[in-house]
DNA sequence: CGTGCACCTTGATTTTGGTCAAGACGGTTG
DNA sequence: CAACCGTCTTGACCAAAATCAAGGTGCACG
């Protein structure tokens, strides 16, 4: 509400009218004036999960902020084997500028709240705004970076070594502050066990098992099947084959 | 030397002192006052397989262009597990602006020949010439796309189709223009088998294996143990688990 | 010219993870 | 409440790839 008053007192809008927060996703990157003509455009959305936000080969007609959720990013052969390439977490920038035909499939992991604007602004401000490019660059070049990491666990790592590795990726994006900390930390599965799968490589029995192992060691504990708690992250890192 | 010429008639080089050709990798991005600047500091180097070119945690010294041969991008496992998350060809440009802690080791595959500057004076372009982090931009989004495609080779397909995939792959990045087309190509693997292992996630007995499955269905054949000859690219492609 | 070494291939055996099958749990719906 | 469905777990068995082991080829070098 602080943001509101800004507003007012200085007739700028120092926030995104959809995202409410001027630090979120791609608005930081702009000026005010852009922010202005953003806000006019931007709404606000929310998705239920398994919702599909960017087609595979579609074209794409509108970029967004992840506001809140978890947008998972799948690629598929043709005889229906799919691997997740990416997951993306608030507050990322979902939507892929200068697309070439190589592309995946963009679709709500859980319950995703979107600020969305039409793709024809926010390439405007692309041309205008060399700050806001950066930002994307900055972001592709974290989401390359994540992509190499995962890479690794997908050719060289165990199926157990996968799975810890897994549960540490979410820890460390859905409570940042307590993954950091060797204290111990809970956390909701963003993914049902067939995403795990795909994300990791492996089939759901394959992970179901390895789940059940890290529970049997007290590793973890797992509550209605999706509440995490690792008492000590310490020994899933062990586990996790760095 | 037409490009030579540009230098007399306008007093303009037109191509960087060490690329030799204004097209290749970062230069073509630049005003001809930085191309000038940049000809000033840039060094023509050429590096035997196996050398390093960018060291895992050390910081980054120099960016390059590569001009010729294949370079390597390896992460490797405390235990010695090793994966290589990228390989680039010419006339890809080479350093990771912008550093995170996350990095890999650049390796040369080959013999490669590099067009090197100085760190510091590629960032002061960076930050004059946002034509230069458009490229930049545009280069790290195609190995995004490129890690994500890899991505589900290494979780989803069997070794089979990953050394197919990896065929291909190495085809078109050698010679692309033959690789479009349905007609017979040649190459010469820029890669030891042990290479292949770490990028596919295999060991180098089952790469051995399927090639030698390849060789023996008269799908590829292989001389001196890395000159291939591909009679039917769409035979390749047909075992590659498009 | 023989020795050593890096690189590659092939075979035998083991292991990891996949496949197939059955059942448990929880939520929704008629 | 019973039936059903999606999701997850567990067990028995199987297949793909890893591991272990041996040997071949070509090249650099004394």
């Amino acid at each position: 509400m602080t943001d509101r008053q800004d507003i007012h007192s200085s007739g700028i809008p120092a926030l995104c009218a959809a995202c409410e927060a001027r630090h979120r996703g791609v608005c930081g990157a702009l000026e005010p004036a852009q922010l202005v003509a953003l806000s006019k455009t931007s709404s606000k959305q929310r998705v239920q999960p398994g919702a599909e936000l960017v087609g595979d080969e579609e074209t794409v007609d509108h970029y967004s902020n992840i506001l809140s959720g978890v947008v998972k990013l799948t690629k598929t052969l043709s005889d229906g084997r799919q691997q997740i390439v990416g997951l993306q977490f608030a507050p990322d920038f979902l939507g892929r500028p200068f697309r070439s035909e190589s592309a995946a499939n963009a679709e709500a992991a859980t319950e995703v709240s979107l600020c969305s604007f039409p793709r024809a602004t926010i390439e405007r401000m692309l041309r205008e705004s060399p700050q806001l490019e950066h930002r994307i660059l900055t972001q592709t070049l974290k989401e390359l970076d994540e992509a190499r990491d995962w890479m690794v666990t997908l050719g060289r790592k165990t199926a157990a070594e996968k799975v810890a590795s897994f549960l540490l990726l979410i820890a460390r994006n859905i409570d940042p502050a307590r993954a950091a900390g060797a204290e111990g930390i809970s956390f909701d599965l963003p993914l049902t066990r067939a995403d795990i799968a795909d994300f990791l490589g492996l089939t759901i029995e394959t992970v179901s098992r390895q789940l059940t192992r890290l529970r049997t060691d007290g590793v973890i504990s797992i509550e209605h099947n999706r509440q995490v708690f690792v008492g000590n992250l310490s020994r899933l890192e062990a586990r996790s084959g760095i």
